[in-house]
DNA sequence: ATGGGCACCTGGCTGC
DNA sequence: TGCAGCCAGGTGCCCA
């Protein structure tokens, strides 16, 4: 599901909630996740406070008194705040319960979610210490961009969605950033001009703050903190739109798979 | 260093 | 109605 404007929705929905309040306990359910969760992790989460949450790439990072715990919601998980540990549903996988009586529940059919824990910096987990720039901070400019593509054969859409050259940019927002760009997704990265690299990171800028100003694009089962629907698509250009007009010149939209993935464009407003 | 492909899972939809 | 086949928002890792 989740791309960063639903981490970033997801992350700023629960910290409220968490911010100061200690855990009563964690309950891990189904530690099969994409990483096997530590059974340790409970006993050595009990009693400490939140001291705050953070976001880093597509990673929710919750920093505790001694240490802290990272989550991905991988491709189909969410976490939610609940008022007390109701019964439990499927593939509700972990529990994080809190003094307040609330409690923090993550919930992914596709187990493709992780969780960790750890203690000193969070920033230098393997996981984390080789990430490339977020796309919001100011060190992701034209520039910056340019000179990653330098002598890079991969097409500019797989490139854009390395986080080792800039993280957070999922499928649906790379297809979306280079509609906006007017570049074609199956571009040679190195066969980008500066001014085009300029446009595109512009591009990535705007579409991921306007997503995260509609509280994340909302397809199939994504739900926010509190469970509410979240937004709807209709700010989409192309993705998932093969075959119907582009929304500014009339054109179907082209479809085509890039690196398993679908990719959406329109041959004539990009080139 | 770079690029390509696979793996990890479940569920929803389509078409026979 | 049943079922096989395909597709899905991510990303780490292995191999060439």
């Amino acid at each position: 599901m989740p791309e960063l404007p639903e981490v970033e929705t997801t992350a700023r929905g629960i910290a409220p909630h968490l911010q100061g309040r200690r855990i009563e306990r964690v309950r891990v359910h189904e530690p099969r996740l994409r990483w096997r969760v530590d059974a340790r992790l409970a006993d050595w989460t009990r009693g400490q406070q939140v001291l705050g949450v953070r976001r880093r790439a597509k990673y929710i990072l919750i920093d505790l008194t001694q240490g802290w715990l990272l989550v991905h919601l991988g491709m189909s998980g969410s976490l939610r705040i609940l008022p007390d540990s109701t019964a439990r549903e499927t593939h509700d996988h972990f529990d994080v319960e809190l003094d307040s009586r609330w409690t923090l529940r993550f919930n992914d059919p596709r187990r493709f979610g992780s969780l960790h824990h750890g203690e000193g910096d969070p920033l230098a987990h393997p996981l984390l210490a080789k990430l490339g720039p977020e796309p919001l901070e100011p060190e992701f400019d034209a520039d910056y961009l340019f000179s990653k593509t330098r002598r890079r054969r991969v097409a500019v859409k797989i490139l854009i969605m390395n986080s080792q050259v800039v993280v957070g940019v999922g499928n649906i927002y790379a297809s979306e950033a280079l509609f906006r760009a007017g570049i074609r997704p199956g571009r040679a990265a190195k066969s980008l001009t500066r001014e085009e690299c300029g446009a595109l990171v512009k591009a990535i800028r705007a579409v991921l703050s306007m997503a995260i100003r509609h509280g994340g694009t909302t397809l199939r089962d994504y739900v926010g903190a509190g469970g509410e629907p979240g937004y709807f698509k209709q700010k989409l250009f192309v993705y998932e739109r093969r075959g119907e007009p582009c929304r500014k010149c009339g054109e179907p939209v082209k479809h085509r798979v890039q690196g398993q993935r679908a990719t959406y464009w329109c041959g004539s407003c990009q080139k």
